[in-house]
Formats: structure tokens, sequence, C-alpha cells
RNA sequence: UGCCCGAUGGUGUAAUGGUAGCACGAACGACUCUGACUCGUUCUGUCUAGGUUCGAGUCCUAGUCGGGCAGCCA
């Protein structure tokens, strides 16, 4: 399988990509390092898969490397769960394609202090999957967790405060705020600003030792309260939570705020191009600010900033998912309706159709909408080129070809994958009773329809033509059996097999099939822009899961849960990993076809 | 009524002062033992007004519209 995408896809190019590349021709840096960094309270979502593939895009193209860290300050909203699925979801997204690039350290890793160019320092590097994997002696690796540089996050505060820039500030949440000001009003300097160096270490580490309740006191820096961008009005360092860490333990009772730990994480990884979403413009003036009062001693990593990206038809933030997760609208954060990568997962999207996808979209630095189209393109293209061809019939309807003796097994050959090089094929049986699909049937046909009406003609694809001679009905007037007879030298290799009809309907033998639950998966809202609706609940597709009993190829009992199917005319399915067993098989439909006659 | 950012077909994106291109989508057609795939044709675009220049999508000014910013969230 190639690394890249199954069909081929354009060298990707960017102005992020424009920079670094910059960058390496004047070797400011001794190696690229990106990350990706995501809050361990939800799971990964295609939005997500947008900045993975961007980061460790670039990694592998510069010969770098992306380290996976957990932004895990805020010890109220992290859980071990989400630490779990992230790993997994960026290990399946980026495998075979940047796995050589995942930055992990060695499990337990906090950074050591050092001294480069006689200043002292913290350092913490990556140490590619490639080298963990090619050790003679195995060393257990891990991500990254902001968490665990939380000594040294306190050695550089207890720094900043002996320079001047920042002090403890007894103020309350409440009016903190207002003498914030506003975007159009300068704020007031806090009484508090002006205190000794020597009042605040004490207190800074009073804080610490957990004096003070949550809240009383906090640490801030020291910039420009009238300054016009808010986030340079003397932002918080440090709050007070008397809390348990999930990963850190319960250490702590002051926790650093995301704008003070992010910045120097990224310095103490080593991290040259830290990457993130549009809404942090405001706060690079900050990342700026932390790293160069300190003073360090290594090259500084910089923050650029992308737009997230936004498909039609689905609704991206964590809090959203959240509340159909909770509100039982879909069955879980794997729910294969889901945006979620578990969710896209499950349902049987390829990895390689996301990275596409996402990396098709481009990077830019205005917001804009993606039609979902373009990723259900990626994902078609993706599934044409590796899904194994199967013939299944979704909503049965009994055909008896009846110049075919009962018991009597016609052996077929069918072809696996007619977008292989050199395709390979199999045996299928047909027999005198056969299912096809209800759809495939019409007393009263539309115009141009082509496929089998009474005294029609149509080809069983793999098989021969057949002419529908009777339609039996039950008291009710439903379609009990559809009676053909079966023109037996139109198969392949027989005098006739070149006869042409109009039209070609899958089918499977009705001796020689199994029963399989088939869960058919549609969009989730009926809407292009489900967030913008005052109740996104109430735009949601009540047919976004239809379940049917199938009735499908002999063959498909051994497929396993990595398999990629397409069932011929009908779209793309994969076992279900989670609810499938071999008694009870469950397909779910990743896709269906693109369907020109529906129109 | 502050500061920052942006604006190219229906959608996404490229063109880095020199032919507005690619993709998705749509329409039509060819092919077809998948109404799929593939192939062909067609469709629609530089927000407005000034300015600089031989030449402006690109540079400048103003306007319009859109996005962001006032968590002890990330």
């Amino acid at each position: 399988m190639s690394a890249e995408t199954i069909t081929p896809a354009p060298a990707p190019s960017d102005f992020i990509r424009d920079i670094v590349a910059g960058h390496v021709a004047e070797k400011r840096y001794a190696q690229i390092v990106t990350r990706f960094p995501p809050e361990p309270n939800g799971y990964l979502h295609i939005g997500h898969a947008k900045s993975i593939c961007l980061n460790f895009g670039i990694a592998r193209e510069q010969g770098g490397v992306c380290n996976l860290r957990f932004d895990d300050t805020n010890p109220a909203k992290e859980e071990i769960e989400y630490v779990e699925s992230i790993v997994t979801d960026v290990r399946w997204l980026i495998a075979g394609w940047a796995d050589h690039c995942l930055g992990f350290k060695p499990k337990g890793a906090k950074p050591s202090r050092t001294t480069v160019n006689g200043q002292p320092d913290y350092y913490l590097g990556p140490v590619p999957q490639a080298e963990i994997e090619n050790r003679k002696s195995k060393i257990e690796s891990e991500p990254f967790f902001a968490s665990d540089y939380f000594d040294a996050l306190y050695d550089h505060a207890l720094e900043l405060i002996k320079r001047g820039k920042a002090y403890v500030c007894d103020l309350s949440p409440e009016d903190t705020e207002k003498y914030r000001g506003a975007p159009d009003k300068p704020g007031r300097d806090s009484p508090f600003r002006n205190r000794r160096v020597a009042e605040n270490l004490d207190l800074f580490t009073r804080m610490k030792a957990g004096e003070f309740p949550d809240g009383a006191r906090s640490l801030r820096s020291k910039i420009d309260m009238a300054s016009p961008n808010m986030w340079l009005r003397d932002p918080l360092l440090y709050r007070i939570r008397h809390l348990p860490h999930y990963h850190a333990g319960d250490k702590w009772c002051i926790y650093p705020l995301y704008d003070y730990a992010h910045c120097l994480s990224d310095y103490l990884e080593g991290v040259s191009h830290s990457l993130c979403s549009l809404e942090f413009v405001p706060h690079r003036a900050l990342y700026d600010w932390v790293l160069e009062s300190l003073d360090l001693p290594r090259p500084l990593p910089r923050q650029y900033e992308f737009a997230k990206l936004a498909p039609t038809y689905t609704l991206l933030s964590k809090r959203n998912i959240l509340r159909l997760v909770q509100g039982k609208t879909v069955a879980g954060w794997d729910d294969p309706r889901l945006p979620t990568l578990s969710g896209l997962r499950r349902r049987g999207i390829p990895a390689s159709a996301l990275r596409k996808f996402v990396t098709g979209v481009g990077v830019t630095i205005y917001n804009s909408v993606t039609e979902i189209a373009v990723f259900e393109h990626a994902v078609r293209e993706e599934l044409n080129a590796l899904a194994t061809r199967r013939l299944a019939v979704l909503r049965p309807v009994k055909v008896v070809l009846t110049n075919i003796p009962a018991g009597e097994v016609l052996e077929c050959e069918a072809t696996n994958n007619p977008q292989d090089e050199n395709p390979t094929t199999r045996k299928i049986a047909l027999t005198r009773e056969v299912f096809i699909e209800a759809d495939d049937f019409a007393e009263v046909p539309p115009p141009k329809y082509f496929r089998l009406k009474p005294g029609g003609e149509v080809r069983l694809k793999y098989a021969c033509i057949i002419r529908c001679d009777e339609v039996v009905k039950d008291s009710s007037g439903a379609i009990t059996e559809i009676r053909c007879t079966a023109q037996l030298d139109t198969r392949s290799g027989q005098p006739n097999a070149d006869k042409k009809v109009k039209g070609t309907i899958h089918w499977v033998s009705a001796a020689d099939c199994m029963e399989a639950e088939v869960r058919l998966y549609d969009r989730l809202f009926t809407v292009p822009e489900p967030a913008a609706e005052a109740d996104f609940l109430k735009v949601v597709n009540p047919k976004s899961l239809e379940v049917v009993t199938a009735r499908l190829e002999a063959s498909l009992a051994t497929a396993k849960p990595a398999d990629r199917f397409q069932f011929e005319r009908l779209g793309y399915f994969a076992l279900d990993p989670k609810d499938s067993t071999p008694a009870k098989p469950v397909f779910n439909r990743t896709i269906t076809l693109k369907d020109t006659w529906a129109k």
C-alpha cells in the first residue's frame, strides 16, 4: 500500500510549508520539530486530522519529528480515557505514512537541567519512533505531557518574578475581569501590581504550598494593562486549583494556564514550528513575550496560525459532539455517524482518504466552509482503488429461474477488483433460486428504467441474462417471487456471452448465501450548517441510520474488520469492529456509490 | 463604537507586478457485465471606489462585508 494515499495526490504546498522550507534553507534550526498538542478532554475529530496531517506532514517532508503532547494543564477537565483514545487515533491516522516521525519520549522522562552556553536550561527532546524501534534494548516510550513540565515551569515562573515580570495578585476572578477593561477601553493596574519581588516570591511559594483557597490569588504577568491586545493585559500565569491531576497526581494545587505552559512546553521539547488555529492569533504576542522574558539559551519556537476545517453537514466542536453523545442522539464517541476519528474508522473510512481530504483542502489564514462532498469524493476515490468487490442484496426479493433444476449449481467467475492491474477472480454459485434487490424490479417502470420489469431482460452480473416471465404475489398484493428464464448461453465463455442488455444487476444465490445485519449510515444532519441552528438537535437526520437484514455472498463469511468491500452497485462496506461476531456479522455502510440515476 | 486578520466561480484552493489555473460540484455526452469507475464538452470568479505602474487578483488609500479578541478553558 502506498505511503501517501492509494490514489496519487499532489505534493502539498501552503504558506506554512513555504515558511518552514525557508527556515530549512537558511539552516535556522538543527531539526524541524512540530507538535500535535491535544487536550485530553474529548475525542479527536476530523478537524484535528487537519492539524495532525499538517504537523506530521511537515515533519516527514523535512526529515523532522512531530511530538504528540498532551496539553494537560487543567485537571478539572482531563481524563486518562481521552489520552488512550487520542494515542490510538493518532497512530491510526499516521500509520504507514508518518509513523516514523512520531516523537515520543522515554517513559517517565521529565525535562532535565542542562547548561547551554553557560546558561541554565531545561530540555526534553523527542525520540523518533524509528529510533525507538531500531534500538537493540527496547525502551518503553510514551507521549509528552505538559504536566511533566510542572517543575520546570514553576522554576521559570520564579525566574519571571525575580526579573520583575510577574506578580502575585489577590484580586478575585470577578475583580480581575473588571480591572481588565474592554476591547475599546484600557484596563486598570491591579493594586497588587507593584509588590516587591521578595513578597511575590514568598506568596507564590505559599500558593504552591497550598496555603490559599482556589481563586484567592493568582500569578500574573506584568505587561501592559492598556494594551489594545486584551491578552497582554497582565494575563494570568498560574491559578490555584486544589484538585488532583490524572497524570501528575496530587503534588500540585497550582496549575499553569495555557498561554504560559504552551510556549514553554514547545521550547522544552525543542519545537521549531508551533502550529495552531486562528483563534490564537492574539495570543502570539504573549507566546513570544513569555519566551523572550526568560532570556532562554536555545533558539525559540515560533507560532503560526491557520484556519480550522469546517465541513458542511456536520458538527466539529467537542462540546457539541459531547452533547450528541450524552443526549444519546448517537451511540457513543465512536458512533459511525460522528466526525470523530474513532467513528470514521469504525465506519470504514481509510486513514489514507482522511489524509488525502485534509491535505487537499489547503491551509489558509481565513475561515471557510468545505463541502462534505469533497470528503466523500476522497473516500470514494481511495475505496474504489482498494475495496474488494462482492455481491450483496440489502432488500432481497426472490427470483426463481424456472429453467434451472433445483439442486443444480452453475459456477460463475467474478472479478475481485477491476481496478487492480492484474485482477483476480473467485467462483460464485448460480442456482435456481436467487435474491435480487427490491429496487431492481419495477412492475410499472419509470421512463429509462434499465432494470428488471415484466417481460423485460436484465443481466445478472457475472452470470447470465434473465427474462421476467411472471410476478407472483400474495393475497395482500406483495410480491413473493419473480419467475424468470435464464439465458444460459449468455454466460461468460458461452456463445451469446456478448449479448447486450441495458441493465446489469447484482444478486446472490439463495442456496449459497449468508444473512447479516447491515447498518446503512447517512449524514447526521439535514442542513449544511447545523451549528448555525438555534438547536442542532432539531435538524438531526431521522434516517441517519437504517438497519436491514441483508443476504450476502457466502465468501463474506471470512471477512475481517480491516477488509474493505464494495458491494457492487450499492456502496462501500466494512465489518463493524465492535458489534460484529462470526455468528452474527454486522456490516457498516461506509458510503454509497455515486448514484446519477437517483437524481 | 477599540485593536487584529481576511475577501478569487455554487464550494475549496493556486497564481509571490506579466496568459486567472486546479479540484469538488452541476449539466450534457461517450464507454460500460457496477446507472460505479474512466473519458470528453460545457458552466460560473478576482467585494467596491480611487491611486501607483507600460502592466494590478497581487502594491497604496478609503469604504463595504466577514471573522477574531474582554475564561483563573485550551
